[in-house]
RNA sequence: GCUCGGAUGGUGGAACUGGUAGACACGCAGGACUUAAAAUCCUGUGCCCUCAACAGGCGUGCGGGUUCGAUUCCCGCUCCGAGUACCA
């Protein structure tokens, strides 16, 4: 029979999905490997051909580790809380929960076509109660907890309250807020226990905090720091103004050190790596207090400045401080001369918009506070201005002005006409710009004259801190993250408040499930969608929080979940995380680099610090798929001198000769460009009876790169290809299109090549009338070396992640058997086992031909160099490094031996014309390069 | 601006440690089969010169360098993509 793909990808699926063939058992003799997937959130579109890129790869390797005798798991789920099925509901008053359904079912079916050897009997949903209810836990947990500096690591909040209990506030080191009180266990005691929660809040890994938030008033909601681009939300691109409110927030800060320092263990890009530093943002320097002249200020209390440095050698060379507009001193430090320029200043600060704060970074301009500050250094008086170009939310919202060190700095120090003071002998032009050299020694800097900038920042150190007036320190970019939204479709946050204060409902009566409500909108006095929740509070007294979970906490834990999924006591038991440990291939997009990948590496190391899990990191090896782009198709209408849009359609080489309009048109009816005439007036009704202009008696269309979007009728359907070419040919071709990591436009043009290729294949085990055919004759010696070579090259390629070039390293094969017309068994058996990765589903049917079963846990055949042996090579000779010719020589001869044959050779001697050469390099088994 | 990628035929791409650039496909052209078309098969296909072959010249974004030899290593640029944005 010819290859009829799609009886046969039924049959297997079918069979797979009856046998459990893919079902992972946890505890195994064999060693374990856990190849992890990004699990999708399921939208309304169903899959389009870019989603299951990542897939395919990742499922090529879990079968071809399985042939190689590791245990796998690789498991699918979904991240099925999320805005758009809210968005939907708002809309239809569908309950999100249906719709996700429905969603979920589509995206099964069509992973379910493309023959994926998912683990399904762990499947999660992070929508489910069975799911939420350990999201809630671990919730629970953190807000348990508080990040001991000491010990390095989270502890339980009872340990807090005993060194509360023993010693007060004093010695305590931890991660927590900055206005905890100072006390005496005397004091603690005598603290009522509301008094004790509130202090307690602080310190928890999960609080309460005023938080200015990205509110959207469109979207209802706040948005995290990395939902919004400049200014707007990242969906639907909606304006997000500052707004306060009391918010649960993620004490994520606590463990920025070792978010840093767990990158250089992990096998990530580096990118992505990059990117998590940036994120981090550390920054190593001193913060130093200057102490405020009294001369004219009003400040009766806070008397100093605190400022953050990154290069407090340059503190000699400070001739300004600079707050942030927002900084709470500057009404205090106005002096009455020049409070109006301050006012004026701050309310043109206000106007702009982060656009034009950003667009504007040329601009010099500040103001004047009136005051000064006592450099501590040297005493002299230091004047304050306030300037945009120093940020409210990092450091402290101060800093030092060095003009001869910092270009900002000395670009405001030129407007303003204040000194630029040379600090190290090796600045040069410091007239004409600042210079953030770091050599040379010392000058104009009382006790660090004549220092170099190592010995120079340790004395200042301890120069300030030992006169109590700053200290090293080190500073991060990362703030605490916001953790909660104010929406219907999240995980209930499992709080009550009593008397404004919150306490965690009892760990037996999770999951706390996400009650009915009329409508998905928030409230009239503006509470959040809960807030319509009718007979919900808890033990029918307390308020529940209103606010639900964001859309990454589901997915900050999940692949423990796989580990166990039915587990009802545990999120998943010991010996199951004690078996799988950790993912050791994660393949997902670049677009997760400091959302989910940084807070899922939190929650990991905040669970093994009570001792839940085992590893620091979770996932060991991460790769990014590229993005598949869309590529549109156009046609061109002519249009008329009023620029209204004629009857007639001219092909795109000569659509210059016209005035046109370019139009989208279906890729789907286009093929290699050019369009299918009958069914584009279909597609279009209105063009039923139009003209078109073709040439070579064909309409060609142009082409162009964009989003892949329904409106740009450039979106390609997997399950189109699939109908038409069947799923080892879409799952190949998604390989063969170019490497997984690199971003590149879908083109359906091409798959032809890999369908010929499996009919190809097919027929090698077929004669002449598409009877199975094979002989069981011993393999000829070019067989088994065509064998061997694809044997090698998929194990090297699968290893590196480099899937196109073993597709096309399995077609030269086919090509090489085919013309050496093997029928062989023991040839063609082995041949089957290396592609099932590929194309799983042609190699079970012909598995199965042959007479066998099991072809999963069947072993990956041995390469066996001796067959890739060759006694000859043909050696490339040139000359002057120019190649000219081949040379079939003996491998085992010798530099002086191939020399003197090559020299010999009538056709080299040709070459040289009578020139003597004046060297000669032999590399054995590469080449002959003959220098004249 | 900074950081990180990338640039190879008409197209997607290959060349893994410096050793025959363009594998494998697509497309295109020509041919076979066919009444015809589709499908299939065969041949050719980087560019230039040449009727053609032989031979030759040029060729991996651009300009230099190292080397017997560079798509690969080094220096300096151009363009494209992604991320980030006054971070003190």
């Amino acid at each position: 029979m010819d290859y009829q793909f799609a009886a046969i990808e039924q049959k297997w699926q079918k069979f797979w999905a009856e046998n459990q063939t893919f079902k992972a058992e946890t505890n195994s003799s064999k060693p374990k490997y856990y190849v992890l997937d990004m699990f999708p959130y399921p939208s309304g579109a169903g899959l389009h051909v870019g989603h299951p890129l990542g897939y395919i790869a990742s499922d090529i390797f879990s079968r071809y580790k399985r042939l190689k005798g590791f245990n796998v798991l690789h498991p699918m789920g979904y991240d099925s809380f999320g805005l758009p099925a809210e968005q939907y509901a708002i809309q239809t008053g569908q309950h999100p929960a249906i719709t996700t359904e429905a969603n979920i079912a589509t995206y099964r079916r069509q992973l379910d076509q493309i023959g994926f050897s998912f683990d399904w009997s762990r499947e999660v949903r992070t929508s489910e109660p069975s799911y939420y209810k350990w999201t809630q836990w671990i919730f629970m947990q953190l807000f348990n907890s508080w990040y001991n500096l000491e010990t390095d690591r989270a502890e339980d909040i009872t340990t807090l309250i005993e060194k509360f209990n023993a010693a007060g506030s004093a010695n305590i080191k931890a991660a927590c807020d900055e206005d905890v009180k100072t006390f005496m266990p005397s004091d603690w005691a005598t603290f009522t226990d509301e008094e004790k929660q509130v202090e307690l809040l602080k310190y928890r890994l999960t609080y309460l905090k005023e938080s200015t938030v990205n509110w959207c008033p469109a979207l209802g909601t706040v948005l995290a720091n990395d939902e919004v681009k400049d200014g707007f939300s990242e969906r639907g691109g909606y304006p997000v103004e500052q707004k306060k409110m009391m918010q649960w927030s993620m004490r994520i800060s606590a463990y920025a050190e070792r978010l840093l320092q767990g990158l250089n263990t992990i096998d990530w890009p580096e990118p992505v790596k990059e990117m998590q530093r940036n994120w981090i943002g550390k920054s190593v320097g001193a913060s130093v207090r200057f102490a405020i002249s009294t001369e004219n200020s009003q400040l009766k209390t806070a008397n100093f400045i605190e400022v953050f440095t990154t290069r407090v050698d340059t503190i000699f060379g400070v001739s300004f401080i600079v707050l942030a507009p927002e900084h709470e001193l500057v009404q205090a430090l106005t002096t009455e001369a020049q409070k109006e320029e301050i006012a004026k200043y701050i309310t043109q600060t206000k106007k702009k918009s982060e656009l034009d704060r950003m667009a504007d970074t040329k601009t010099v301009s500040g103001a004047f506070t009136g005051s000064y500050v006592i450099n501590p250094v040297n005493q002299e008086l230091v004047p304050i201005w306030i300037a945009d170009y120093v940020l409210a939310g990092y450091g402290t919202g101060a800093v030092m002005g060095v003009p001869s060190g910092d270009q900002r700095d000395w670009l405001f120090a030129k407007h303003f006409n204040l000194p630029i003071i040379q600090i190290l002998d090796a600045q040069k032009d410091i007239e004409v710009e600042a210079d953030a050299t770091k050599d040379g020694k010392y000058i104009n800097s009382g006790f660090i004259n004549g220092l170099t900038y190592k010995e120079a920042t340790e004395n200042l150190n301890n120069w300030l801190e030992e006169n109590g007036v700053g200290k090293a320190k080190i500073n991060y970019r990362m703030r605490d993250a916001i953790f909660g939204r104010q929406r219907y479709w999240g995980e209930p946050i499992p709080v009550y408040f009593k008397d404004g204060l919150p306490y965690l409902i009892k760990e037996e009566e999770l999951p706390l499930l996400l009650p009915e409500i009329d409508k998905y909108l928030p409230t009239e006095s503006g509470e959040p969608p809960l807030g319509r929740a009718t007979d919900w509070s808890y033990e029918n007294r307390y308020e529940y929080e209103l606010s639900t979970m964001p859309g990454w906490a589901g997915s900050s834990w999940y692949w423990y979940r796989y580990m166990d999924a039915q587990n009802g006591n545990k999120f998943a038991s010991k010996d199951a995380i004690a078996y799988w440990k950790d993912v050791d291939l994660y393949i997902g997009g670049s677009e997760h680099a400091t959302g989910h990948l940084l807070y899922s590496r939190f929650w990991n190391k905040f669970l093994k610090d009570l001792g839940y899990v085992n590893e620091e990191e979770p996932f060991k090896k991460l790769i990014n798929q590229g993005m598949i782009q869309g590529r549109s198709n156009f046609v061109y209408r002519v249009v008329d001198e009023e620029g209204k849009g004629t009857n007639t359609l001219v092909s795109y080489g000569l659509r210059k000769e016209y005035k046109t309009s370019a139009l989208h048109v279906d890729v789907n009816i286009v093929e290699n460009e050019i369009l299918n005439i009958n069914k584009f007036k279909e597609f279009r009704p209105e063009f039923a009876n139009a003209e078109f202009i073709l040439e070579n008696g064909k309409y060609i269309c142009g082409v162009e790169v964009e989003k892949m979007s329904k409106s740009k009728f450039n979106v390609v359907n997997p399950d189109v290809l699939i109908e038409n070419y069947g799923a080892d040919t879409l799952r190949m071709y998604e390989m063969f299109l170019g490497p997984l990591e690199q971003s590149k436009p879908w083109n359906t043009n091409g798959i032809e090549g890999v369908f010929k290729f499996l009919r190809k294949f097919w027929r090698l085990f077929h004669n002449e009338e598409w009877v199975f055919h094979i002989n069981d004759s011993v393999p000829t010696k070019a067989e088994l070396k065509a064998l061997h070579k694809i044997i090698k090259k998929v194990q090297d390629d699968v290893e590196r992640f480099s899937f196109n070039t073993s597709v096309s390293s399995f077609m030269i094969a086919v090509n090489e058997l085919t013309d050496l017309k093997c029928k062989n068994r023991q040839v063609l058996e082995d041949l089957v086992v290396v592609l099932s990765p590929y194309a799983p589903h042609i190699c079970e049917e012909l598995w199965s031909l042959l007479g066998n079963t099991d072809l999963s846990n069947t072993a990956y055949p041995t390469f066996n160099p001796a067959y890739l042996e060759e006694a000859e090579f043909a050696y490339p000779v040139s000359i002057n490094g120019k190649m000219k010719m081949n040379l079939n020589l003996s491998l085992s001869l010798e530099q002086d031996q191939a020399v003197e044959i090559v020299l010999a050779n009538e056709q080299v001697q040709g070459y040289l014309e009578g020139k003597t050469p004046k060297k000669i390099i032999f590399v054995k088994g590469k080449i002959v390069n003959i220098v004249v």
